[in-house]
DNA sequence: CGACTGTTTCGATCGCGATCGTACTATGGG
DNA sequence: CCCATAGTACGATCGCGATCGAAACAGTCG
């Protein structure tokens, strides 16, 4: 049956008044982590958890995405069998203004700086 | 001999080239340093290490103060015996735009709704 | 010099988070 | 119906950082 676009299988999120930036300086503390949510914001659109690179083990990642989504960073969902990853970009500026931003800028500045 | 206003004792500070985007973040992402960063902020001028308010012993603010210290976030120089502490906000705004400045917002923000 | 205050050093503890491999579950296609 | 694919759960390891108390050290003042 061609129909399940996007399956049911949920996935919890934190409401953003929920979010404490503890558990976002925890989140993007972790340079594996702020390379997925580099990507996921040089792609443009969402990624399926399998697509990134990462110097780590699949099981690994899934720990990472997990701390990224309870942290409230990413959003994810479920498409038929692939889990697809989006930054919470607008939420987390409205909740901490320019932190997310910021660090997305100088994490773009440093790799920049050490590709030359 | 009442001369020694500003004693020799030297610290080590790094330059702000040397600076990691990791440093920075592993130095924020604690919550006493976060309460120190806050305080020296809020207070508009330099501290000695002896007055600033934290639940933790005396050598464990040393630590702190070490980290935040070779983070590049403050500066450190000796008056006497006492050790005083600026915030090096001017060069991190430099080096990474809107980092800190994010992060004390923040940090401000929430200590606001937590008093509510 | 000697007491006093402010800060540091040291060594030990202790808990938590990153990592992995393997076994497992869920979807969708033939 | 069964297999392949995508991701997850679990349990174990392992290293690092936060913490402390006690002892050491540096100026300062009398």
């Amino acid at each position: 049956m061609a129909r399940p676009r996007t399956t049911a299988r949920k996935v919890e999120h934190p409401e953003m008044s929920e979010i404490s930036l503890q558990q976002v300086l925890e989140a993007l503390v972790d340079p594996v982590r702020r390379m997925v949510v580099s990507q996921l914001t040089r792609a443009g659109e969402d990624m399926s958890c399998g697509t990134f690179d990462a110097p780590v083990s699949l099981s690994t990642l899934t720990h990472h995405f997990n701390v990224l989504r309870e942290a409230g960073v990413i959003r994810q969902y479920y498409v038929g069998t692939t889990k697809m990853n989006t930054l919470r970009a607008v939420e987390m500026e409205a909740r901490f203004p320019g932190l997310l931003s910021a660090v997305l800028a100088a994490s773009a500045a440093e790799r920049k700086a050490d590709a030359r």
